[in-house]
Order: C-alpha cells, then sequence, then structure tokens
DNA sequence: GCAAGGTC
C-alpha cells in the first residue's frame, strides 16, 4: 500500500485536520521531536488504497543567516552586508529537528499534500518541507504527479474536504516574494543595527543600550511614539471661553447646559454673548427630541483587538497578553489566538459554545436566558481566510485560572457571549434652550435594554438623571450663565491599544509579530511604558528618530514597508522577477545607508593641523569638520560644496585648506578650517575664508590674491579666484559679484605693482601659445583689470570704457580702491567709489 | 550581539 504524507503548519492544525479527513477513526504518536504528531488512518487517494500520515512543522522550517564569518561584527564593514555577505538557510530552531523529523517520517512515502496555512508564508514553508522531503521520498514513476497543495479557508469540514478533492500545486512565485521578503529584512536590517551600534557605542554612553536595532517594522513603530511626542513638544496651550447656563426645572432641580456655540477663542466675543444672555430670565424650550439608538454588539474577537482590550483594559502588555493566551490555548481553554478573522464560519457552533458556560458562576444568568430566548445572530465581520475568531472552549473559574490567565479568560469569554447578544438600545432625549439669542443644549440617556452590555458592563451606557418632559415654547428660569476659562490640552502619549491601532492601518507587522515590535522598542530602550501603558519615547529613541527625519525620512516612515510589500506583491503574482526586485531594492538601501553612514559619521576629508590625522567631513547640517583625535568640530559654510585643496596647508595653524564652491558658475575660495572658526588677526570675523584674510604674506590670503574694491558692494574686495583657470573669475569676498576674465589664460599672477589709474593690482597673465589673444606672438601681458586697453577687451569692459576716468581724458580720480594689500589699514573702511562709472561696471558682473 | 516571519 503507498503512502501519502501530508504536512500542516503547526501540531494543532494537523490534529484537526486529521480529523476531519479520518472521520475520528486514526492512531497518533509523538514525532522524534516531542512536538509534533504524526495521525495516520486508512483511505483513499488516486483511487487506490493508501494509507495517509498527517503531520505538522512548527512555522518556519528554516531562517535565513549569513555565513559564520560574516557575523564578525570586527571583522565585516556593515557595508558588505548589502551584497558581498553570502547568505544561507539554516534550521529555524535546532532544538526541533524539524528536517530530521521530516526524513525520518517522509522516507518511503509515495505522495506528498501539503496543508501549511495559505498565505505567502504558508507557500514558502511548503518549499521548506519539500526541499527536506523530497530526497527521501520514493521517486516517481512515468511523470505521475505526486506534489501536491490543499487550499483551504477555514478549518470546517467542508472547506476541508473540498481542499483534499481539488488539490493543486504549491505556487512558488508566492514562495520567492517571502524569499526575498526574508534577505530584504536580513540585510537592510543587520547592515545599519551593526552600523549604528557601533557608531554610537561610546558616543551616548549616557542613554544605556548597548544594540542600537533599526528594522523596517520596529523602525516605524518608534517613530509612531516619537511622532506624538513631538506634538506634545511643540503644542502651545490656547485659551478659550465656554458659556454655561444652568436652568431650574423645579423646586430643588436644575439642569446643567451645554452652549452650541461650543467654545470661542476671543474673550471679547465670549464677554459679548455673555452679556446678552446674563440679563435674561427665562430659557424658552425651542426643539425636544427623543431617539432610540443602538450601541451595536462587537465583533468576534480577533488578535489585535484582544491585545488591544488587553491592553486598555486589562493592563497587560501585548507579549505578555500573547504569551496567556497561548497558554489557555495549550491547555484547551481557548481557540487559536492568533487569527485576523472576526466572523464565524457558518457552521460555528454558537450555541454548543454557548451552553459551555450555562453555569458559570459569573455569567450563568446571562447565558441561560439567551439560550432560552434564543441568541442574536453575530455581526458581519472579515473573514482572513485564517482562524476563526478567539471563543472559549470549555467553561473555567477564577480559581482554576488565577491571575492574569483569568482575566483574559474572563475577557475573551465575555466578548464571545456578547457577539450572540442583543445590541444595547437607549433613548436619546435632547432639549434646545434659547436663552436671549443664544442657544445651549441639554441631552440625556435612558437605557431601554441593555442587550451585551450586561456581560461587558464595562461598555455600558452610563446612568443619567433622566430629563424633565417638556415642549416647545415651554419655559424656565434662568438659575445663572456663567463664563469659563479654559485652555486646550496638548494629546497625551500614545497608548499602546493606539499605537496598535496604528500598526494594523500602516501594515507594520502582523497579528503575531506586533507583539514582538513593541517589545523590541521598549527592551531596547526606545521607550518606556508609563501609567495607563502610554509609550513614552527616551532621550536614545528621539534622538534616533531625529537623527532619520533630518537625513532620510524615509527610514522611519512607515510608507517604506508598505512600497517594499508593493514589489514583493510583483514577485507573488508573478508580475516581477524576484532577482531584478531584489537587486534594485537592495541598491536603494545600499545607497540609502552610504548616504547615512557620511551623514552622521562623514568621511575622511582634510588635516588636522593639531594631531595631523584625517578630520571627517560631516555633510548633514550643520555641515563640519568633525577631527575624532582631538574631538573637536569646525563648523563649515552651509551652503555649496566643500573639497580638498590641493593639500596645502595654512602657514598659521598646518591645518589642511578646504575649498567651497557654490557651484561651477558660482564662486569659490579656500578656507583654514581653523581660521574660519577661530580667527587668526583683529579685523578678522568667525566665518572668513583666505579671500577675507589679512595675512601678509601667504600666497592665498587677501593680501596676495586681492585685486581692487568691488563694483558693487562697499566694503568688498574683489579677489582673484586661483582655482579658476582656465575660466579665471575674479569674485567678491563679501557680496555675490563674479567676474569672468582671460579665458584660456594658463596662469594668472596678482602682481606686486598698482594701477597708477586707479591703484588696483595689476594682473601678470601667461596664454597659451596657441590661443593667445594679445598682439603679435606675444602671450605674456600685465596690466590693470580696470584700466588696460588689452584687458579690457578680455574681461570685456569696453561700454563701461567710455564712463571710466581713463577715457574721459582727465586724471583718474585717486579714489583708493583699496586693493586690501597694506594700502589700506586694517579695520578702516573702504572709500566710497565713484558711482557712474561703477553702475556702468557692474551690468558686466555676474 | 543584528531583521521579520512562522510557531512551541
Amino acid at each position: 500500500m503507498k503512502t501519502v504524507l501530508m504536512v500542516a503548519e503547526k501540531p494543532s492544525l494537523a490534529q484537526s485536520i486529521a480529523k476531519i479527513l479520518s472521520r475520528g477513526s486514526l492512531s497518533s504518536h509523538k514525532g522524534l521531536n516531542g512536538a509534533c504528531s504524526v495521525h495516520e488512518y486508512t483511505g483513499t487517494f488516486a483511487g487506490q488504497p493508501v494509507r495517509f500520515k498527517m503531520t505538522s512543522v512548527c512555522g518556519h522550517v528554516m531562517t535565513l543567516d549569513f555565513l559564520g564569518k560574516y557575523n564578525k561584527w570586527d571583522k565585516v564593514d556593515p557595508a558588505e552586508l548589502f551584497s558581498q555577505a553570502p547568505t544561507e538557510k539554516k534550521e529555524a530552531n535546532p532544538k526541533l529537528n524539524m528536517v530530521k523529523f521530516l526524513q525520518v517520517e517522509g522516507r518511503g512515502c509515495d505522495y506528498i499534500v501539503l496543508w501549511l496555512d495559505c498565505d505567502k508564508e504558508g507557500e514558502n514553508i511548503c518549499f521548506e518541507v519539500l526541499d527536506a522531503v523530497l530526497p527521501v521520498m520514493n521517486k516517481a514513476h512515468g511523470g505521475e504527479k505526486t506534489v501536491f497543495r490543499a487550499r483551504f479557508s477555514s478549518i470546517t469540514d467542508t472547506d476541508i474536504c473540498n481542499a483534499m478533492a481539488c488539490l493543486g500545486e504549491p505556487d512558488h512565485n508566492e514562495a520567492l516574494s517571502v524569499d526575498a521578503r526574508q534577505e530584504l529584512d536580513l540585510r537592510i536590517g543587520c547592515a545599519f543595527t551593526r552600523f549604528q551600534t557601533k557608531y554610537f557605542q561610546g558616543k551616548y554612553g549616557d542613554l544605556d543600550s548597548s544594540l542600537i536595532s533599526f528594522g523596517p517594522c520596529q523602525t516605524p513603530t518608534l517613530g509612531f511614539c516619537v511622532e506624538r511626542h513631538d506634538k506634545i513638544q511643540s503644542f502651545k496651550p490656547e485659551t478659550y471661553w465656554v458659556l454655561q447656563a444652568k436652568v431650574n426645572t423645579d423646586k430643588d432641580r436644575s439642569l446643567l447646559l451645554d452652549w452650541d456655540r461650543v467654545r470661542v477663542f476671543d474673550r471679547e466675543i465670549a464677554q459679548m454673548f455673555l452679556n446678552m444672555t446674563k440679563l435674561e430670565k427665562e430659557a424658552q424650550v425651542e426643539a425636544t427630541s427623543r431617539k432610540e439608538k443602538a450601541k451595536q454588539r462587537p465583533l468576534a474577537l480577533n488578535t489585535v483587538e484582544m491585545l488591544r482590550v488587553a491592553s486598555s483594559s486589562l493592563g497587560m502588555g501585548p507579549q505578555h497578553a500573547m504569551q496567556t493566551a497561548e497558554r489557555l490555548y495549550t491547555q484547551g481553554y481557548i481557540s487559536y489566538p492568533r487569527t485576523e478573522t472576526t466572523h464565524y464560519p457558518e457552521n460555528f457552533d454558537l450555541k454548543g459554545s454557548l451552553r459551555q458556560q450555562a453555569n458559570h458562576p459569573y455569567w450563568a444568568d446571562t447565558v441561560k436566558r439567551l439560550l432560552a430566548e434564543g441568541i442574536n445572530r453575530p455581526r458581519k465581520g472579515h473573514d482572513a481566510g485564517d482562524h476563526p475568531p478567539i471563543t472559549p472552549m470549555k467553561s473555567a473559574t477564577e480559581a482554576e485560572l488565577g491571575g492574569d490567565a483569568w482575566r483574559l479568560y474572563e475577557y475573551i469569554t465575555r466578548h464571545f457571549i456578547a457577539t450572540v447578544s442583543h445590541d444595547c438600545k437607549y433613548l436619546q432625549s435632547t432639549i434646545s434652550f434659547r436663552i436671549g439669542p443664544e442657544l445651549f443644549t441639554c441631552s440625556g440617556k435612558t437605557v431601554l435594554s441593555p442587550g451585551f452590555t450586561e456581560v461587558m458592563p464595562w461598555q455600558s451606557v452610563p446612568l443619567e438623571e433622566s430629563l424633565p418632559t417638556c415642549q416647545r415654547g415651554d419655559a424656565f428660569p434662568v438659575g445663572e450663565v456663567k463664563m469659563l476659562e479654559k485652555q486646550t490640552n496638548p494629546p497625551d502619549y500614545l497608548t499602546e491599544a493606539e499605537l496598535i491601532t496604528l500598526m494594523e492601518k500602516h501594515g507594520i507587522g502582523t497579528d503575531a509579530s506586533i507583539p514582538v515590535h513593541i517589545n523590541n522598542i521598549c527592551q531596547r530602550n526606545y521607550v518606556t511604558v508609563e501609567s495607563g501603558r502610554r509609550l513614552k519615547p527616551t532621550n536614545l529613541g528621539i534622538v534616533l528618530v531625529h537623527g532619520y527625519y533630518k537625513i532620510d525620512a524615509e527610514l522611519v516612515l512607515p510608507t517604506i514597508r508598505s512600497a517594499v510589500e508593493k514589489q514583493l506583491n510583483l514577485i507573488a503574482q508573478g508580475k516581477a522577477d524576484y532577482r531584478q526586485v531584489l537587486g534594485h531594492t537592495l541598491d536603494v538601501f545600499k545607497r540609502k545607508f552610504h548616504y547615512f553612514v557620511d551623514s552622521i559619521a562623514g568621511k575622511p576629508l582634510s588635516r588636522c593641523g593639531k594631531c595631523h590625522r584625517f578630520m571627517k567631513y560631516i555633510q548633514a547640517k550643520p555641515s563640519r569638520l568633525h577631527c575624532s583625535h582631538c574631538d573637536e568640530t569646525y563648523t563649515l559654510p552651509q551652503n555649496g560644496t566643500i573639497k580638498l585643496y590641493k593639500e596645502l596647508r595654512c602657514p598659521l595653524d598646518d591645518f589642511e585648506l578646504v575649498l567651497w564652491s557654490s557651484g561651477s558658475r558660482g564662486k569659490s575660495y579656500p578656507l583654514c578650517p581653523y581660521c574660519y572658526n577661530h580667527p587668526p588677526f583683529r579685523d578678522m570675523k568667525k566665518g572668513m575664508g583666505c579671500n577675507e584674510c589679512t595675512h601678509p604674506s601667504c600666497q592665498h590670503s587677501l593680501s596676495m590674491l586681492g585685486i581692487g574694491q568691488c563694483v558693487e558692494c562697499e566694503s568688498g574686495v574683489l579677489v582673484l579666484d586661483p582655482t579658476s583657470g582656465p575660466k579665471w573669475k575674479v569674485a567678491c569676498n563679501k557680496c555675490n559679484v563674479v567676474a569672468h576674465c582671460f579665458e584660456n589664460a594658463h596662469r594668472v599672477r596678482v602682481s606686486a605693482d598698482t594701477c597708477s589709474v586707479c591703484e588696483a593690482a595689476l594682473l601678470d597673465v601667461d596664454f597659451n601659445k596657441a590661443k593667445s589673444p594679445l598682439p603679435g606672438d606675444e602671450t605674456q601681458h600685465m596690466g590693470c583689470v580696470f584700466c588696460d586697453p588689452v584687458f579690457q577687451e578680455l574681461v570685456e569692459l569696453k561700454h563701461a570704457a567710455s564712463c571710466h576716468p581713463m577715457h574721459r581724458g582727465g586724471p583718474g580720480r585717486r579714489q583708493g580702491r583699496g586693493r586690501g594689500r597694506a594700502r589700506r589699514p586694517p579695520g578702516k573702511p573702504n572709500p566710497r567709489r565713484p558711482k557712474d562709472k561703477m553702475s556702468a561696471l557692474a551690468a558686466y558682473f555676474v
């Protein structure tokens, strides 16, 4: 007789499915790992009598990890984890010996039917099982199909039998999409985590966490908490005013009325309304209404709702609640606690489950009445096709379970009873009053029938005093009208329950992993759980998230996960190539990683003048150089680019100069990182580059490269940009004026001689032999950039020429256009320039 | 020592 091996995702499902398919006649024994059972029975398969062996795995058989040597943090650059570091599949839980177990049970089998959960993870586990089992199974004869996939959407007789009747094949694309997710999560998460941990270790000793982890789920989860923290920090309370009126409905009874305008933010306006109503003696009834309303019974319970209530009402954290639920499940008190479904299967025995609770000391009355009067049909919920909603499986008492297990069981049971109870019905009455020109309202609720709130008393409609019976036109004496001053309040920290809702909404994590992520950010000391289970980010958490926001907000936004998942879904649907999506996404994150590293750690750029080690250039604003050896930071100009300047050094402090540039069409100048922060001369200020330095002999200084007074601004000097050749530039060291001159000159030097007309420094220019614009064969010329007739052509000063003193026939006005050299004593402002000439000149400067 | 996803 041939054997059919069948594998489910977990032991409990193997048992349920085997029971259904064998109609209860099966023999079971434990497998070699003690966790999984094997259920055997006989039946027919592919038209022949066979022996069925139904067993299970425990979730994933394999897990992805780097090869051993890439797990040595000290020896591997985290950047290598994006591509070079090879990965391998390892057994997910070595203690379970799952591969060996599957091979022992699968040896000699002829067919395999895969009963793994019908989602992408389940599809992936199918292939993990096949990898383990196919090599030891009997070989197929003549191309006969031996591998089958059962697809089911609930664990009911009909669904399971249908699945068995129309078996398909496992979907390789869906499995591949999970392989891709695993590899992305591993490479990205580990690279960022290792880098961050190593970088922050020591730097933020007071933040006390040895592991600074990053992950596509945990980081956005933390992001939600910090976002709320920021809202609280930036909140500015506003004062507002409310009118409150009291009317006397009886000798000793009064009603408090709410103002229809609710509140106003202007005191004078509120005062005006108060004045208009204060004098009124009577409140007129404008309208009355009585409406019957219903508060809906709850949907059947799924995991996230259970976790929300456990946190907000029972004060139990998600991780703890989940552990407690698992214990209740394995002890047979509740059904499987991990489910997204909020809809009972059609054949679910609601009455049977209810009957089990009919003698419970706490809710027997409610249950008995429901059974006698007939249960209400549960609301239509969402069927995720995984497991039925969470329900009690047998009655239990407080003494039996004790502590948190009891409290969770009690909640699950009360919730279950509520789902088959009636809605809570109440009467909402409102009376509208007019006092002078202003309208006020009073409303009250009266319970008509408590319905499900009887068993969920915390949901009940609060008892209120009933409103007086009255009708339009009635009048009551006004007791008093008061103006109250109040303030808007900041939001509070995020509750765990709110966080779960946000995570669910943005698809961060799954029902099973949401508690893990929340637990992670607590354990890593990113948040602390405050009273009322509110999550308050720590300094570390805040610093991290703010850092991500500054550098690359996508690292913390919830959108990043969904964007990647969209790509993964394309793989699952066979619309995108697994390798391509994986390669592309890794490439994107590799760039993000390098940008992140450069932004916070900086890259070595120029040498420190004190220790002569490389300082790191940190691009993120405020951009700066940092010498980690001297632990000194030097700020830099904030806009534009910074490069090393030919390894030239400042003669004053030996720091290597850097070149700042505003772009190819703008200006650039060298600067010394030390002088920029610590001005070397009295006439210099912080933030000055070499083009403003008054050092008398340094070849990069204003003294050596300055030419003459700026044509536009008061105090600026035009300075030769020594790096601008072959399209030479002269730029003002104060304003944005830049002049282009001497194309094709291979050398331009500022001479010590000055112009006899305008006192500007003469320029000594060497042109290329072939391209020299000079008359004859000349390649060299020295002259004043403003006055020399040969240079006029080359700096295109032709139009300005008519205005230039030289061309007006008269002698040049000796206005002392200080060139910054010894001519102008330090600290003294430049003299005013002749206006007519300069305005004309200005037209030629960009 | 890292991720996230199954499950025990």
